[in-house]
RNA sequence: GCCCCCAUGGUGUAGUGGCCUAUCAUCCGAGCCUGUCGAGCUCGGGACACGGAUUCAAAUUCCGUUGGGGGCGCCA
């Protein structure tokens, strides 16, 4: 039934809905996109065309052309068209002006029924979504996540390239963790046991001895823990930071606020649009961030009538306890929890304690409304000191030779951290389930699509 | 790994032993309609996750399986 033409089309020769203003009134314009709604009401039809950038109306009569007419309104829902025609101003039309079609192109008819309704009137559960992602995205308010996401993104690195920071890649197959085995997805690597990337710690660090100084990484992260929740995911993207001739924590803390102050504003700026899409208003984070001790914060929760001890780490309600004490008490989102005990960082052997207090480390978590977004602090960079650290761990040395060579030859003091982007995300737009952050998420259940 | 909850048309749901040849909406199909924009109206279509048990009778109760949601632990 569809009428068949051939249209002159390119991926730069299309007009988008945000280029027509008055001037383009009374002229031909030629766009692409899917048929999201049909109104035919008989001798005149409404076909709602979702773009790029919106819903445009395009109005055919049936005494103009009714072949074109017929052709145009008996198209399946979600059938995508390139569509020629006239460009009529119309204060009925939501945009202000429609389009007189003249000819069509169907460049695929959509099947019947939808997976998924994109224009329907019902819900339809996570699961259900995710199965069909590809449909899922089509609605405005679910791919404007990826459009602040990229935002965000952007944001970030145009921080980096301010401080100089230069953006490198690390593998993500590799012989041993950073941290224990037992979160590691193992993989077969041309007959020997290798492992996915868990965070590129070592590696980051081994580049503290090159002379970059300064550097970043933006790259997915695999973690085989068993975690069913809300903000795990199996995949997730990490931002790694390590600075060279830092003094002490501190300056990876000033870093940091930094950077979370500037793309946050960067992404209010950018992405206007889409946070007004997803009803977010984003406030602008002030600097210093507040900082309590973790020492503080067990104090707090007392207060609280959560009991915990001083060696150890805040628990799920602890986290989002403070979270709340923080917002009450000082109105503030972003936070800082310093001076983690030795007793709880033991673990991380490249944490480095303090000269005064051996007993604390100079690590931090950056908390954003109760949930941890940032670990980091400043490293071990004295060869014996980090080998007795490993050794305290009963870490094989010989395992990490590689790691442990870039410490023999001239290795200045460094820190750094690691920052999940979708936890970042999923707090700035209030998302409840961290899954909505990534196109295609790899949880414990879930390796399709 | 542990705990709690859920599973009904393509989608979202109502239904807690017989009144269910299962509700409503959305959707899909056919038709009417020249200003719709959550279009409207008429007619039609489509479902009790799977296996077993209890019962005169099971969507409804019980057991198992599979799938899903949430919480905890751990973390980003």
């Amino acid at each position: 039934m569809a009428q068949w033409m051939t249209l002159e089309y390119g991926w730069r020769a299309l007009t988008h809905l945000s280029e027509i203003d008055e001037s383009k009134y009374g002229g031909t314009v030629r766009l692409g996109g899917w048929i999201e709604d049909t109104r035919n009401l008989g001798g005149i039809a409404f076909i709602q065309l979702r773009g790029r950038d919106g819903v445009l109306q395009v109005t055919a009569l049936k005494k103009e052309n009714e072949e074109l007419f017929k052709s145009l309104t008996s198209l399946s829902r979600e059938s995508v068209i390139v569509v020629e025609g006239k460009v009529q101003e119309n204060k009925e039309a939501k945009l202000g002006f429609e389009i007189l079609p003249s000819q069509f192109e169907v460049l695929s008819e959509a099947a019947t029924p939808l997976p998924l309704g994109v224009a329907d009137k019902v819900g339809a559960d996570l699961d259900t979504r995710l199965d069909n992602r590809f449909m899922d995205l089509r609605k405005p308010e679910h791919n404007a996540i990826f459009k602040v996401r990229s935002a965000l993104l952007e944001g970030i690195r145009g921080y980096f390239s301010k401080e100089k920071f230069i953006e490198v890649h690390t593998p993500k197959i590799v012989a041993a963790g950073a941290e224990g085995g037992s979160t590691l997805f193992p993989i077969q690597y041309f007959g020997t046991d290798a492992y996915l990337a868990q965070s590129p710690q070592l590696y980051k660090q081994m580049l503290m001895a090159t002379g970059f100084e300064r550097i970043y990484e933006i790259a997915p992260a695999y973690r085989a823990e068993k975690s069913d929740t809300v903000r795990h995911i199996a995949e997730f993207t990490s931002l790694d930071v390590e600075i060279a001739f830092i003094k002490s924590s501190e300056d990876v803390m000033d870093c940091i606020q930094e950077l979370v102050r500037d793309t946050v504003a960067f992404v209010k700026e950018n992405a206007s649009f889409e946070l007004g899409l997803l009803g977010i208003d984003l406030g602008t984070p002030e600097i210093p961030f507040r900082r309590i001790t973790h020492a503080q914060c067990v104090d707090i929760l007392k207060e609280k009538g959560e009991g915990l001890s001083p060696e150890e780490d805040l628990d799920t309600v602890g986290e989002k306890l403070i979270g709340e004490v923080m917002k009450e008490r000082h109105g503030i989102d972003f936070y800082f929890i310093t001076d983690f005990p030795t007793a709880i960082k033991g673990g991380t052997f490249y944490a480095m304690r303090k000269a005064e207090d051996p007993s604390l480390t100079g690590y931090f978590d950056l908390g954003y409304a109760g949930l941890e977004l940032v670990s980091g602090g400043q490293r071990e960079h004295r060869y014996d000191v980090l080998v007795e650290q490993m050794k305290e761990n009963n870490l094989a040395l010989e395992d990490f030779e590689f790691y442990l060579n870039a410490f023999r030859y001239g290795m200045p003091s460094h820190g750094g951290f690691g920052l999940g982007i979708e936890r970042f995300i999923q707090n700035m737009l209030g998302i409840s389930n961290i899954r909505e952050t990534v196109l295609f998420p790899r949880d414990r259940s879930r390796l399709v699509p």
